[in-house]
DNA sequence: ATAATTTTGGAGCAATTGATCCAATAGTAT
DNA sequence: ATACTATTGGATCAATTGCTCCAAAATTAT
């Protein structure tokens, strides 16, 4: 009926990502999403609208991938302190040997100045909560199974945890080594109070 | 001898870091810059070089008023706890009732991904230092007037508590609510283990 | 006054931006 | 084959970018 697309949708989106990733809304150009991903001008526009939808797409990508895999390993069934243990080690864990870019793709457009789009500031707004769902979730099974005292206060301890990781993902967003994040990540997981 | 400047520095300086401050590095033109500090183009560019030079004498003022006044506050005499949580109220404080841009400079400056010089990543570092210096600073004293258990480790105090003030300078900068952070805070001053 | 000197204003530049437009293309249905 | 249609490539657009250039202006020293 028409002429076939060329490209993959899904891994067009996975290459927009790992560059808006690296280096931020602002700082990506249409070019380089065009040379990213290897579609035409006329093509990328035409399917995707405009950058800004790009980036909502891009981000509901990572929702599905990224933060539904924190979200299912806060949900299983291993022993809390376990849980925490991987997802505090998971901030500071690279994508991949190849790429370069680190650290959480949903905290960098939570924290980027140069996003102005109200459907992405809902969506930031809907991961923090589902986040913070997953934490609360981990200790109520704590609780249950009393790996956490039975008079724990489940939703703070979750808003706190999350707090934890926030300051862990900012500090691998910021200049902090590998070393030093490592040191942190020990530290916080001695001073938890529970 | 010459036709005398008619800007002050340190006003001009002000309203720059005031832009900078809202819209980030690369969101802020130099035509916000001129129109913010009321400078003629000629006279902004001759007087302080580029906009990344002038970005880093932002910074570096910064770093002189706001990051100096916490370190005072972290090494004066006052109760640890105390001292503690004022540092993280005031990470939720607006600077003042007119301007509403929020938040900590210094911590946008190092989430900003717009930003590739080394003079101000150099000085970001520094930054850095400086607080956990004063966080350290801070963690002595209790040691030593008995605020802490004796056997403490104060660079591991520092460094934990340096992360949970970036965890909540990051939530500031996202989306929470002065509502949400009181929260956390309140948690954070519960939960510390110390 | 005149000369010397620095600052000022703003016109203007080359490069880049996000996005549009449209003929050429490559398929499917008839 | 022919008609139909969605996709493609890339030329092109107006707007904006960081920054330069320089004559005009404003001061002090002589």
């Amino acid at each position: 009926m028409a002429r076939p697309r060329q490209y993959d949708e899904d891994a067009v989106i996975d290459k927009a990502l790992s560059v808006f990733w690296k280096k931020g809304f602002s700082d990506t150009s249409s070019r380089d999403l065009i040379a990213a991903t290897g579609m035409s001008n006329g093509s990328l526009f035409n399917s995707f609208g405009d950058k800004t939808t790009l980036y909502l797409a891009c981000l509901q990508k990572y929702n599905a991938t990224y933060i539904a895999a924190l979200e299912s390993l806060l949900i299983s069934e291993l022993p809390f302190k376990e849980k925490i243990q991987k997802v505090f080690e998971g901030t500071a864990k690279k994508v991949s040997a190849t790429d370069d870019y680190e650290g959480c793709f949903f905290f960098n457009s939570s924290v980027d100045s140069g996003i102005h789009d109200a459907a992405i500031s809902t969506l930031t707004a809907a991961i923090q909560l589902r986040l913070e769902k997953a934490f609360c979730t981990a200790a109520d099974q704590a609780r249950e199974s009393k790996q956490l005292p039975i008079e724990s206060d489940s939703v703070q301890i979750a808003q706190y945890l999350m707090m934890i990781t926030t300051g862990l993902r900012a500090m691998v967003k910021g200049n902090a080594s590998v070393a030093e994040i490592d040191h942190i990540i020990h530290s916080a997981l001695k001073f938890l109070p529970f």
